[in-house]
DNA sequence: AAAAATACATTCTAAATAGTATGTTTAGTT
DNA sequence: AACTAAACATACTATTTAGAATGTATTTTT
């Protein structure tokens, strides 16, 4: 009983430095020596309980940036006493300010790992294509939920409003990292404010 | 004067190869071994023409994927006998039907890279800012020429609506890559085609 | 208390890799 | 024709890396 503890705390350990330093240098860039430099264990440690770097690297994604998509992103949307808009506007633009300058400067975990794996590791594709579904079904709701109450024009198609908030958001963490500074996050959420603010008035078809 | 074209083609041949294989695979899993392999010279040569690896990656960088940017999305640009509504929904929605199923499963090169090398290498992080800069000019001109002629509205934001642009286009590129299929370009492109045209009519502020 | 299983540590091997050093051929120069 | 320098090829070194094999301490079970 004692031993099954000990177990999980060295394997969330690992899962946990793993992350760290994919998040910091990339996937590829990561070594199992540099991983286990930073638990402090040595590498039978982690041959022990991993079988290679590609398993580790899955369940980085379903645990670890599974959760923080989760925590991050879908549970803010439940906060249904808010208005629609508001509550978008809040989690795409508002957000933003509290990130930490290590966050700022590395990116959005899940899409850093998008633009460096590519084609080749499929595994990790279906794992990260899920994890964009549960968070464009979770923003469809809410965004239905909104034209239910009237908040958000009827005329606006929910699955590719959801996407696009996705991609829009994805994609300035992504060019933010190339800026040493947050003048992108300030000129990109004025734009997705009025973008969003636009749910709710008359559209063009 | 024979040998300076000789030189300069086969920098060429190891510049163009070294793309590919940094777009198929990635900067970080793609070794010198390979990109010589590509081109059927030796190591020896690559030595010969160009410092280390770190190099290559800032001429990639400088020379291809810059005028991969240059060509795709700014000279398009200056096509402005069209209305610029249309000009800008052309070039970021249009365009994306036409790419090879290739380029939509690697998504956008000069993406990956900010993906990929995050902060580490901050030379190559300089040089795709300058790149991005460059492209959000043209943006930012393109958008006032919209507005003295009365095709985008006068309150819109040059320089954001500049900035959302490229960071959507980018994040749609990204996500592209999780997904197998064209659902998620369809689905962006309605709702970005909506966002463009909202430009050109009444906005909230 | 003895045996068995678990959780690691240590050591080793084999492959991949960056980079160098030293040929050899070919083109231009004197 | 003799020389020089550039453009490579070949062979080598040194390092890093994944992963396996083996050893050992600590629990858990019998």
């Amino acid at each position: 009983m004692k031993q099954e503890v000990k177990s999980r705390e060295t394997q969330e350990l690992i899962i946990n430095k793993s992350f760290d330093l994919f998040y910091e240098k990339g996937y590829n860039a990561t070594s199992i020596p540099d991983i286990m430099k930073k638990t402090s264990l040595s590498k039978g440690a982690f041959y022990h309980h991993f079988k290679n770097k590609h398993e580790i690297g899955k369940k980085v994604i379903e645990v670890i940036i599974r959760k923080r998509i989760k925590e991050g992103f879908i549970d803010p949307l439940s906060d249904i006493n808010n208005n629609v808009p508001e509550l978008l506007l809040d989690v795409f633009t508002n957000r933003i300010k509290n990130y930490s300058e290590r966050e700022k400067a590395l990116g959005c975990p899940a899409n850093n790992l998008i633009g460096e794996i590519g084609y080749s590791e499929e595994d990790f594709r279906i794992i990260l294509k899920t994890l964009i579904e549960e968070w464009r079904g979770a923003l469809i709701k809410t965004i239905d939920i909104g034209k239910d109450r009237g908040e958000i024009n009827s005329k606006v198609n929910s699955s590719s409003t959801a996407i696009s908030l996705i991609c829009a958001f994805e994609g300035v963490r992504s060019v933010r990292k190339v800026y040493d500074d947050d003048i992108i996050f300030n000129e990109f959420m004025e734009s997705m404010g009025n973008f969003i603010k636009n749910l709710g008035i008359q559209q063009v078809n």
